[in-house]
RNA sequence: GGGCGAUUAGCUCAGUUGGUUAGAGCACCUGCCUUACAAGCAGGGGGUCGUAGGUUCGAGUCCUACAUCGCCCACCA
């Protein structure tokens, strides 16, 4: 027997531990078909937040579907090294401890980054446990595994041997915090103040100036030319001369240069190099000489001569104080400018000339550009829009740098001696030296989906489970991942890495505002579970929102789930409580009554409904269908009627439609079905082993609508009753003798006194007040003993005898148009003309009882 | 500058290929301790679906323009 109360630590206390040891988790089962997902891997840095809770429940609620639904599901789980976040964590670690981070031995370094992991994983796979993800343990990966290592050499030896990966000396985005290069997508812009310095860099003869405005003075000391707009008429002329570069006193050309736009600033560029990607390919196209001046920690090297050694924002103040003592500044014009920023460590990018690693984007990203024309082959994005953003990104995407001059990570397999490069998975004798940097992280997880199941070796799990069926993640992770899986899986294995891609949004706090560490408005999923249980959390996570949409946290719903889980927990004590003798619940369909078939078929209709949406990754669909289901039809109707005739057949009702609630209730409430599931009769094994309801026409009834009849009904006297402050001792008057077939439940649900139910004429009655109530065919009447409003009443009824004439009027007008009858769906008509008979039937009763 | 999303009840959100009286949770009002559940039961009020046009027999849903908010990408000397 259940307890009173539902209560979620009890519930889902030991579970867990369980379905683990009984082996619930695994997969291979090759008599099944297979279905695989693999969790997008958590950094191994911390905790996961609610946005993890709500990306893998997604997951675990498809893997358990498809797992009941006989598939032979396997979810791969796994953890990402991580790099630059989990070095700077790492680092932060050491520090604190009173270590020099990079003056350790790389070795010992590793070590600590090695401990670190393990403790990270080991918090990781509790929380995991905590939300009760079916995670097949026995094939969890890390991205840093040999096997997975291997798989990344061999990707960047075999790229390299094709000539998409190159190293080469470029303008790249430099971290001067983590010391490392970055890529595009690891930049954030950020609009922050800033200035437009305008200087004045005089002619070789001194003759006059040109003004040129930058928002980076600094840079100045690299500057190897002007450019100005060779069509510009203002300054064509003096392409080819000279100007003197203020402070440093050297020469330098003006150059004609398309770059240069007339209408912009001044129309004057300078022109740095070796600290601006467009001032690089001027520098290309003119011969121009790239002068470093800033160092990798970010401040300035011998070419700023005094300057050197200060920091990049230190020396841009004393520069322009020192530019305006010469009379070079001038103006200072205050001004928002989009600043570059580092994803992890939020320092400002510096554009840098440096030698790095390259992949060659344009051929790998055409192909998956090519591939998403066709329908069979490609990445399925639900919702489908999210396709553009991967496309976009194709189409505009350029080399990836991919060096990182970090020590978390893999190592790049390239070695080096004197003027030679080797690229391979060894080193090609001793006196050669390896690549001290590491491969950006996102290059060994775009290749996930594959490198976990074994490849590059043609390893039965890659042959079983390769494409994917899908992967779920948030859309600020497509160019970061989803693209990147996308372009190396089809370079790779020639196909998808996944069917289907579901993205979901971001989560926001209540107010709708991003949860991040600095507002401080985050919330522990662990939290949650402690004050509301698992099942709530996931339930709220997967069914409050539609596909590809943010989701706002919001503890009252996940309260509300919890009260929706205390209802199911009572309804099925109520069951439990009242089928303790039963043998057995095989049914003869012929012995079912007209409120065992109502119940039923609604409950078919509930299943066909519900894998409908399930299929279409709609779980707010689901939630709500179901939701309605449990509470409306069977608890507030089904279970209230069952209690008039409680007899073996019903018992065997209630049981059936319970066990699918439970069943269908699972993916997203794993815990509180499983501990309700164990106490029916019978159940010795987990719900989770058990089989997905299947919709069956056995129980599918159509001639169940006289009891959506009866309900109106008894809501039409329950709504009298309580409006005309009715008191209890009142007569349910019927004219009809149908109503004789429901009379126990007329009695029951509306309370009439027994002997208060009486034909019309057979009891005298004329000394009470009477309320009719008209409903299809038939009026019903209410005698009571009380005063009565008469004017009220009176009121009441010409309301409801205008809406009545208003909506037959709505009805006619409609049913008279002939392109509605001609063009709307049959159904759709019939539907009408019903409830146009109906309602004119019902107005016809109210006016004669008038 | 380009693209995307949102705008529906007091709040947070649903609304399937257009089907004609728009739903839920929470909040609110009324009456109930009815033997599964008072974190409950029974009933109720509340929305001209951002604005203006258009297509259609019919528009929350499709088209055009605009407004507000948000996100992504690009540019930013």
């Amino acid at each position: 027997m259940l307890d009173k109360k539902y209560d979620h630590k009890k519930v889902e206390t030991d579970k867990y531990e369980n379905w683990k040891s009984k082996g619930y988790f695994r997969s291979g089962d090759l008599s099944k078909k297979p279905f695989c997902i693999v969790i997008p891997p958590p950094n191994v840095t911390g905790k996961l937040h609610l946005g993890h809770a709500w990306d893998t429940t997604l997951q675990d609620i498809m893997i358990r579907y498809k797992r009941m639904d006989g598939y032979d599901a396997l979810w791969l789980p796994g953890m990402d090294h991580a790099g630059i976040a989990t070095q700077a964590k790492v680092d932060k670690k050491l520090k604190d401890m009173g270590y020099d981070p990079r003056s350790m031995e790389r070795s010992v370094w590793l070590d600590h980054a090695w401990a670190w992991k393990h403790e990270y994983a080991a918090n990781i796979h509790e929380q995991w446990s905590k939300l009760g993800l079916s995670l097949d343990y026995d094939k969890e990966r890390f991205t840093l595994d040999e096997g997975l290592s291997h798989a990344v050499r061999h990707v960047f030896v075999t790229l390299y041997n094709k000539g998409l990966i190159y190293r080469g000396e470029r303008i790249i985005n430099w971290d001067p915090e983590a010391m490392t290069a970055l890529s595009n997508e690891e930049v954030i812009y950020r609009d922050e103040p800033g200035a437009f310095y305008h200087l004045k860099y005089y002619l070789e003869d001194k003759s006059t100036y040109l003004e040129v405005a930058t928002t980076r003075p600094e840079t100045l000391f690299g500057d190897t030319a002007l450019a100005v707009n060779p069509n510009d008429e203002r300054y064509k002329d003096l392409i080819g001369k000279k100007v003197i570069l203020p402070i440093v006193g050297k020469l330098i050309p003006i150059v004609g240069d398309l770059h240069a736009d007339p209408e912009f600033g001044t129309g004057v560029v300078k022109i740095t190099p070796a600290h601006d990607p467009n001032d690089f390919e001027v520098g290309n196209r003119h011969n121009l000489e790239r002068v470093v001046v800033i160092n990798p920690d970010a401040t300035m090297n011998e070419n700023a001569l005094k300057y050197a050694s200060l920091d990049r924002f230190v020396c841009r103040k004393l520069l322009v104080e020192d530019l305006e003592k010469e009379g070079l500044l001038i103006k200072v014009e205050e001004m928002i400018h989009s600043t570059p920023h580092s994803e992890r460590t939020d320092a400002i990018v510096e554009p840098y000339l440096s030698k790095q690693w390259f992949v060659k984007m344009r051929p790998l990203a055409d192909r998956v550009l090519e591939n998403q024309k066709h329908k069979d082959t490609k990445v399925n994005f639900v919702p489908e829009r999210y396709e553009k953003t991967m496309n976009h990104w194709m189409e505009i995407t350029y080399d990836w740098c991919i060096s990182r001059q970090l020590w978390w990570g893999h190592r790049i397999p390239a070695w080096y001696k004197d003027d030679q490069v080797f690229v391979g998975y060894e080193s090609p004798g001793d006196d050669w030296i390896q690549d001290s940097d590491v491969l950006d992280t996102w290059f060994s997880s775009a290749l996930w989906p594959f490198s976990t199941l074994g490849w590059p070796e043609d390893t039965d799990d890659f042959k079983r489970y390769y494409p994917n069926n899908v992967l779920v993640t948030g859309y600020d992770i497509i160019p970061f991942w989803v693209n990147r899986m996308t372009f190396q899986g089809l370079e790779f294995t020639d196909k998808r890495p996944f069917q289907d891609c579901l993205i979901h949004g971001l989560i926001r706090d209540k107010e709708g505002r991003k949860m991040s560490k600095s507002l401080g408005n985050g919330v522990d999923p662990m939290d949650v579970i402690e004050k509301y249980g698992a099942d709530s959390l996931r339930f709220f996570l997967t069914t409050s929102t539609a596909p590809g949409m943010d989701l706002r946290y919001d503890e009252e719903k996940v309260a509300s789930t919890w009260n929706f889980i205390n209802k199911l927990w009572n309804a099925s004590r109520f069951v439990l409580m009242n089928v303790e003798d039963l043998e057995n619940v095989t049914i003869d369909v012929s012995h079912l009554s007209l409120f065992d078939r109502w119940i039923l078929n609604k409950y078919e209709h509930l299943i066909k409904k519900v894998r409908h949406h399930m299929d279409l990754y709609e779980f707010q669909v689901v939630g709500t269908e179901i939701y309605n289901f449990v509470w409306n039809d069977f608890c507030d109707w089904y279970i209230e009627l069952s209690k008039i005739d409680m007899n073996e057949v019903t018992k065997k009702v209630l049981v059936i439609v319970l066990e699918g609630i439970l069943k269908v209730l699972h993916p997203f409430m794993p815990y509180v079905t499983e501990e309700i599931y164990g106490k029916i009769l019978g159940h010795e094994e987990s719900i989770m082993i058990s089989s997905y309801p299947v919709f069956s026409k056995e129980y599918c009834f159509s001639d169940t609508s006289s009891v959506e009849d009866m309900i109106e009904l008894i809501t039409k006297v329950r709504r009298v009753k309580l409006e005309s402050k009715i008191p209890n001792d009142f007569y349910f008057v019927y004219e009809d003798d149908a109503l004789l077939s429901v009379e126990s439940v007329l009695k029951r649900l509306v309370k009439i006194e027994e002997s208060h139910f009486v034909k019309k004429g057979s009891t005298n009655l004329s000394h009470l007040k009477e309320v009719s109530i008209v409903y299809f065919g038939h009026t019903v009447s209410l005698y009571y003993d009380g005063s009565m409003n008469e004017q009220e009443e009176l009121e009441k009824k010409n309301k409801e005898i205008k809406r009545l004439e208003d909506s037959i009027k709505r009805r006619k007008t409609l049913l008279s148009n002939a392109g509605y009858i001609s063009k709307a769906p049959a159904s759709v008509v019939e539907k009408e003309r019903q409830d146009l008979k109906k309602e004119e039937h019902e107005l016809c009763l109210l006016k004669k009882d008038m």
